[in-house]
DNA sequence: TTCTCCTGTTCGTAATTACGAACAACATTA
DNA sequence: TAATGTTGTTCGTAATTACGAACAGGAGAA
């Protein structure tokens, strides 16, 4: 693992300043969560600041993810022809059955949020774009993962499999046996397993033949009936298939 | 000015590729492009990779920008109540009016987008968030700039203005007149001076008193008609005043 | 094959950055 | 008022990084 030591320096800054929006990022608590000398820092956080890349407000000695983060970010979903229908696609499944659609890939062994349409009625569950869980733990995770051979599967949790709520699977043989299903059926199912009161139905989406992405509708437990999740899986079937055939194109 | 080297390099490094997304970005090409010895920059771009916020094609030698850079952001819209009702309120314009609607706030001198929806029959228009444009040449810009002094505008224009096309505005004269308009009116226009064929009309959102965002619809001449322009001012100032509403924090 | 052109990788020394301590400026607390 | 706790900033030396050259491996052309 190559461990340059001021590009580790600049990207945990990122990270840090991204991922903790509530705390007050001060050069001091910066200094302090990354264990580096504020004398270190002080160079490179003018540089980014000078940049765009971090935002600095004088009063309240606060450091925050500047526009060209976000600029630079964007270009990731540039790539494919999928990530210009997919907002369309999104707001269809959305309309219809009024529960929140996500649209995610499969980020070494975690989900990786990349779109959502938030469900008008909506019950606001913790979702947003660029959000990671563990795969195993939810719909549209089974889905990603139903192209792995035994072996990957392995690669991917040589610890098992640990519970994120009381009705996570932490059995690989269930795991495996629920993607079998997934392969045989075409839609992967969760139920409560990553948010308490939550379920979950999500399809692959293959290019080229591999699961790259996958898309998924949440429903509240209250709501969730036979005739709505019948209603979904045809939604996503249809949302599968105007996908899948409008980009053969690889990454 | 700061300049710390390493940081510089990251920097200039995710920028390069973030912005030649069809350029074959290897190791020897970014050297060239950014004249730095690929010996400096190959311990950085290992990092990077390792890191996830570039990818790399081993077949293709090709980097690319990585998923972490999506997730980072991300997060610069989190902040502020009004991103959140930002995606319905873009939606409900396009609907009503069947044109491309946007979302941006003023980054410096310039225009940066930070949402879009497109219309459905879209003459795809080339705009996307993370994108700028200057100020002066967008109805966008005009409701961003109508809140500026005279010295502050000639701060942000110490070179004058230059043509994007054959229309757009060179006189600082007649884009102070422009202003005075947008701040009477509460509406800016756009009459091809950024992109050829495309009129817009904009509105300034405020926050806490000063312009901070803008809204805007654009529409092909072809199909720009007073009925549409009326229809879409309504629709502009029914947004405005439901974002405003929403949203009386500071950023 | 042989040559060329592309790619990434390694190495020893010169130039740059990192460190900790000390300092200054401001706000809050005693 | 004085004390304490914030904040950012500067400096000289030790440790790290940057550089250019040389090397290795693969693709395609002569």
């Amino acid at each position: 693992m190559a461990d340059h030591r001021s590009t580790t320096r600049v990207l945990d800054i990122l990270e840090l300043i991204a991922r903790n929006q509530d705390e007050k990022m001060s050069l001091a608590n910066i200094s302090k969560r990354l264990q580096a000398p504020k004398s270190s820092l002080y160079p490179i956080l003018q540089t980014m600041v000078a940049r765009g890349y971090l935002n600095y407000d004088e009063n309240s000695y606060v450091y925050s993810i500047g526009s060209l983060c976000y600029e630079i970010g964007s270009r990731y979903l540039d790539n494919g022809a999928l990530s210009q229908h997919i907002d369309q696609v999104l707001e269809h499944i959305t309309s219809q059955c009024q529960e929140t659609s996500h649209f995610a890939e499969l980020n070494g062994n975690e989900v990786f949020y990349l779109n959502k349409k938030d469900s008008p009625q909506s019950i606001r569950m913790f979702s947003s774009p660029g959000k990671r869980l563990m795969a195993y733990s939810t719909a549209l995770g089974k889905s990603l993962l139903s192209d792995k051979s035994d072996e990957e599967l392995a690669e991917l949790y040589p610890n098992g499999l640990y519970a994120v709520t009381e009705h996570t699977i932490t059995s690989m043989d269930v795991l495996k046996k629920q993607l079998e299903e997934v392969r045989r059926t075409g839609f992967s199912y969760e139920v409560e397993e990553s948010n308490h009161y939550i379920r979950c139905i999500a399809v692959p989406i293959r290019v080229n033949g591999r699961v790259r992405y996958a898309i998924s509708v949440a429903v509240p437990v209250f709501r969730y009936t036979q005739e709505k999740e019948e209603q979904i899986r045809n939604l996503l079937q249809e949302a599968k298939e105007s996908l899948e055939q409008k980009c053969v194109l690889p990454r």
